[in-house]
DNA sequence: CGAGATAGGTCAATCACATTGACCTATTCT
DNA sequence: AGAATAGGTCAATGTGATTGACCTATCTCG
């Protein structure tokens, strides 16, 4: 699909430039949607693996140490020490699952889940505020690009 | 700006689960761009580095370490262990620059620009695919809702 | 009941990678 | 000639993640 005019392109052409601005734009976009939480989580001495613990166990409250590691595809050692930390800094609570002994049920403290809506809650602002400025049609037509990206990927 | 009515939102209302989607998309989409590249990379024992120095050098020829340096964000010695294994791969070529001994002018050879086109061209034309889907006015909404989001960051 | 499987935890070795600091050469600038 | 600059290299350190081995508590099943 070669361009035809300099000054006009179809609505099928898409030069160069224009898709090297795409790549950086989407990382910058990236960052900035990940800066905000990093620093925040930085504050209390943790990272990205932690809010990543804390997302998921807020939409799954009670699952097992070993449905976390599926999700985040970690292994169990990688995966201990966070948890740890998260306890011993009482944000999230394990007990024994009731219809086993040997899984553990991992929940959100009060505390816990208060640090995650206002972690996930800064990202997902960014994203309602870039959506309303952009209005309606604008996030539909996002979604299908961005979508149409991800489509390579299986999961 | 609360949701008005259960069956319809307005332009400007983004309820919770669409934008955790809009995140997650945004993941995948990353992760399916840097995937086949990377894939490629991996098959020469080379990295996303490796793949970031061709990418600025093809950009500008030329250039030097410590230019490279900057625009990567990284030290010397973080620069020269990727940099020594591209050349020793036959990708790049260094020489002294013509005005100042001292600085090395960095350029692909034939061999790390085909390699560069191909790498950076797989990512591009995954832009390009999505787009063409899309449309032009779906590509210009794209392009105003993520560059809203990356807006934050100074850069 | 007892053997084997399972969930989770822990210790240790290793690997990849980046960072800081110090020091060295070649070259240019003054 | 002496200071500054571009680049290179060595060494120490720190962080994370990975694999492998081994341990406890608990459950399941013949």
């Amino acid at each position: 699909m070669p361009r035809k005019t300099p000054e006009k392109t179809d609505a099928y052409s898409h030069d160069h430039s224009r898709l090297i601005e795409a790549w950086r734009v989407m990382h910058y976009a990236l960052r900035a949607v990940i800066a905000e939480p990093d620093r925040m989580l930085a504050k209390r001495g943790l990272t990205r693996v932690h809010h990543r613990i804390l997302f998921f166990v807020a939409r799954q409250p009670g699952m097992s140490v070993g449905e976390l590691q599926t999700v985040l595809d970690v292994t169990k050692q990688a995966l201990n020490t966070p948890l740890k930390q998260l306890q011993t800094q009482g944000l999230i609570d394990l007990s024994k699952a009731a219809h086993d002994a040997r899984v553990r049920r991992i929940e959100l403290t009060a505390e816990g889940a208060s640090l995650e809506a206002k972690l996930t809650g800064e990202q997902l602002h960014m994203f309602a505020e870039a959506f309303a400025h952009a209005g309606e049609d604008a996030t539909a037509s996002w979604f299908e690009v961005t979508g149409k990206l991800a489509e390579r990927i299986a999961r």
